[in-house]
DNA sequence: GTACGCTAGTTCAGCGTCTAACTATTCGCA
DNA sequence: TGCGAATAGTTAGACGCTGAACTAGCGTAC
C-alpha cells in the first residue's frame, strides 16, 4: 500500500456503492501524475546549480539533437517535440540564441520558416547535461526488474496509442 | 509501435554502444509524461467551458471533500494534497473565497492556523464536476483490460513506493 | 517572564506557459 | 494573374506557480 492506495481508499468512500468510481483508474492515473512529479522534480533540482541554464533550454536543445535530423528543425517542430506552445517556443529560442547556443536563419526555400541549428556551444551544453539526466532516469525506475519494466512499457504503450 | 518507440529509437541512436542509455527507462517515463500530458489537457478542455470555475478551483476543492476529515482543512494540508507550495494555496482560496464557495476562519485553538470548510455551494460545485471527471478517466484509460489496470498498479506502486 | 526559535499563512517579484491578435509569406484556384 | 485562404513565427496580456521575505502567533528554556 502506498499513499496513493490510502488516498483513493478515502477517496472511494464517497462513493461506496456507485460503479462509476474505479480504483483502479483513479489509481493509475494518480501513481502517473505522481511520478511525473517526482521526475520533475528531479530533473529542476539537477538545473537549479548551474546559472545561466534552465532546464527548458536543455529540453530545447535536446529535442533539437534528438530530431530526425539533427542538424536543424523549425520552432514548430520543436514545439511538437517539447509538447508547448509555438509562442513558448519563441521565448525559449530567444533565450538559447541569445546565450549563442543556438543560430536562427531565415528558410531561403520557404521564406516564412526560421531553421533552427545549435552551435558548436549549444552541442557541449547539451552533452555536458544528457547523460546526468539518463542516470536520474535509470534510479527513479530502478525499483523495477528488467521484466517489469519492459511490462511496464508494454501497458502504457497500449494506452498512449490508443491516445494517439 | 507508438510515437514514444519511434522518438526512444531516434535517441538511442546516439548511444548506440553506450550502456547507460536504456530503453525501457527512457520510454516508461517518456510515456508517463505523455498520459500525463492528455490527463491534463482533457482536464482543462472540460473546464474550458465553465467561466469563472476553473480546474485549479475544481482541484482545491476535491483535495477539500477528500480529506480524512472532510468538514475541514488547513491551506498547509490542501497545498500537501495537491502538490503545490503553500504561497499558491493562499492564491487558489483567494479565489474560492470570493466565490462563496469556501470559508475561512482562525482556528481558535491555535491562531495561526485557518480552517477552511466548504459551503454548500461548493459541495454543490463539486459535485457538479467530480462524475465527469471520473468518467475521463475512465476514457483515458479505457485501452487496458481488468487486468492489465492491476497489473500496470502494482508496477507503478512498486516505482512510487520507492521514490516515497 | 522574557527572549529566541519555530510554525502558519500571506505578499511580492519573477518566470514559463497559454490564448489571441498580428505580420509576413506562400498556396490554390477562379 | 491576382486575390483570398492557409501557414510560420512573433508579440502582448493574463494566469498560475515558485522561492524568498515578511507578519503573527505559539512553545520552550533559561
Amino acid at each position: 500500500m502506498d499513499s496513493v492506495d490510502r488516498h483513493v481508499t478515502r477517496w472511494a468512500a464517497f462513493w461506496r456503492d456507485d460503479p462509476a468510481f474505479d480504483p483502479e483508474v483513479e489509481g493509475a492515473l494518480v501513481r502517473i501524475h505522481d511520478i511525473m512529479k517526482w521526475s520533475r522534480r528531479a530533473d529542476v533540482a539537477a538545473f537549479a546549480a548551474s546559472e545561466d541554464f534552465t532546464l527548458e533550454d536543455y529540453k530545447t536543445l535536446h529535442a533539437l539533437m534528438v530530431q530526425p535530423h539533427p542538424v536543424e528543425a523549425t520552432p514548430a517542430q520543436l514545439a511538437d517535440a517539447t509538447h508547448v506552445t509555438r509562442a513558448a517556443m519563441t521565448s525559449r529560442l530567444d533565450r538559447l540564441a541569445a546565450a549563442g547556443l543556438v543560430t536562427r536563419e531565415v528558410d531561403p526555400h520557404d521564406r516564412r520558416q526560421v531553421l533552427i541549428r545549435p552551435t558548436a556551444a549549444g552541442r557541449e551544453a547539451w552533452n555536458k547535461y544528457v547523460f546526468e539526466g539518463i542516470e536520474r532516469d535509470k534510479q527513479l525506475m530502478s525499483a523495477l526488474s528488467r521484466d517489469e519494466l519492459v511490462q511496464l512499457n508494454v501497458l502504457l504503450r497500449k494506452v498512449l496509442t490508443s491516445l494517439e
